[in-house]
DNA sequence: CGGCTGGTAACTGTTAACAATCCGCGCGCG
DNA sequence: CGCGCGCGGATTGTTAACAGTTACCAGCCG
């Protein structure tokens, strides 16, 4: 068999290159990457012209890029007037928790009937990781691995359609990560309620796992409430203080 | 045989409601409209010059619709080879009501503490001309009420974001109907439920009102679970039978 | 007779130019 | 001095033409 004589290389073309993207793909992607890392915070205008040169493609891509965007959820388009980062109120920010809330429950009801060793101790080491980070006072990097904790229950889950709406949710959530961590205060009990989320997941019990992991969502949601909006900009400034020093 | 009548012929308003909308927006709203109709059946190739032509537009608008449809999960997209209207396997189906359920369930939650007599009565109306419609036969129109029944629901939430996700999600379903009422069954059993949920409602039992439509949710999944494809199939084609005639 | 190859037509991706609308600003009027 | 009013620049909405790719088909070679 002549090994070399594989004309279809199969091995690069599994990893979507970006070189091979339309451009309108390539501007989506970045755009969408400038957003969710807040390096376009909300409110932030985006005018075609600009994009189209910085990115240096015609304004046909970026028109259809900001247009797949919008219905994201992740900019909105004002009728000849330009598009702007979205923003979510305090209201908004609260109702997407309780969408969270929903969809992570049913995350881990269909998932824990399904764990297995590796998905177990995939949730284990992410476990671990948030608890070193918290300890060590690494908040950015413990909200990641948090984050990647609660996807990965929703990989998990085996329901496409579940991470396919999760995903979008949670794209509109995560540029509020500080505010999220304001809300949930106590890094070490959110640690400890991950390890419980956890446990009962090991021991099977689906429906004690969703219920932690309801009750466990619903700490930024119940502190939310209780906040005015004038003490939630105090702590969120002062949680900047804490960070950046 | 007249596809050069183009320029004269869609110079006047089909539609006259939307003259103050964007072309894009306008050829997004015609084209959803034509999918969640089932006019523009899943499978279908959508082609833009042909689009184009027949809205009397060019294709630069009809693009930034078909990209929007493609975030919105209404079409896929294949690069270069153009757009067809998506399709939902039994699999994706399923999938789907298990999102639905959940997001239903919480409706349910949140509404139930907020509901009014004005509210209360609304439900009940949809409920009766369920009733009615079943009873006579009319399996499109108690389809109707029914997805109506299930959306006062959610509106009544009071969370938008909520409503957000369950009508992108909903938009992907209603296509289906005939599926969804063959996997149902007996519609009056269907209505029995309904009418239990609204007294768990009416009594302010929002966790007996939850249980209870997720009960009723799950109703067409197990029959989904339990069919073979070839029985799905053969049980629409029989549906449709019995309705036509 | 089947599979490969080359050409061709149709379609998508992209661009630049054109048209329409909005916004800020200064001018004139009351 | 305040307020409308239009005018000019900037920005979005739309179009037609161009370029590149894919799919299809006929004809040739094995």
């Amino acid at each position: 068999m002549a090994p070399e004589a594989t004309v279809q290389s199969n091995q690069n073309e599994d990893v979507p290159r970006l070189e091979n993207l339309t451009l309108s793909q390539r501007a989506h992607a970045f755009l969408r990457d400038e957003i969710l890392s807040n390096r376009l915070p909300p409110g932030t205008e985006l005018q075609e012209l600009a994009l189209s040169q910085q990115l240096g493609v015609s304004r046909g891509p970026i028109r259809e890029a900001l247009g797949r965007l919008a219905a994201e959820g992740l900019v909105t388009v004002r009728p000849r007037r330009g598009a702007v980062v979205h923003s979510l109120s305090s209201g908004e920010f609260l109702e997407a928790y309780q969408v969270r809330e929903a969809l992570e429950v049913l995350a881990v009801r269909l998932a824990v009937p399904l764990l297995g060793p590796e998905g177990l101790a995939q949730l284990q080491t992410l476990t671990d990781t948030m608890a070193s980070r918290a300890a060590s006072g690494h908040v950015t990097e413990f909200f990641e691995a948090n984050s990647l904790f609660h996807e990965t229950f929703v990989q998990l889950s085996g329901n496409e359609k579940l991470q396919e709406v999760y995903r979008r949710l949670i794209g509109q959530m995560r540029r509020y990560w500080r505010r999220s961590l304001v809300l949930r205060g106590d890094l070490r009990r959110s640690v400890a309620e991950h390890r419980e989320i956890l446990r009962a997941a090991r021991e099977g019990d689906a429906e004690k796992a969703a219920v932690l992991m309801a009750e466990h969502i619903r700490v930024p949601q119940v502190r939310l409430q209780s906040m005015t909006a004038d003490e939630l900009l105090e702590a969120e400034t002062s949680f900047d203080r804490k960070v950046t020093e």
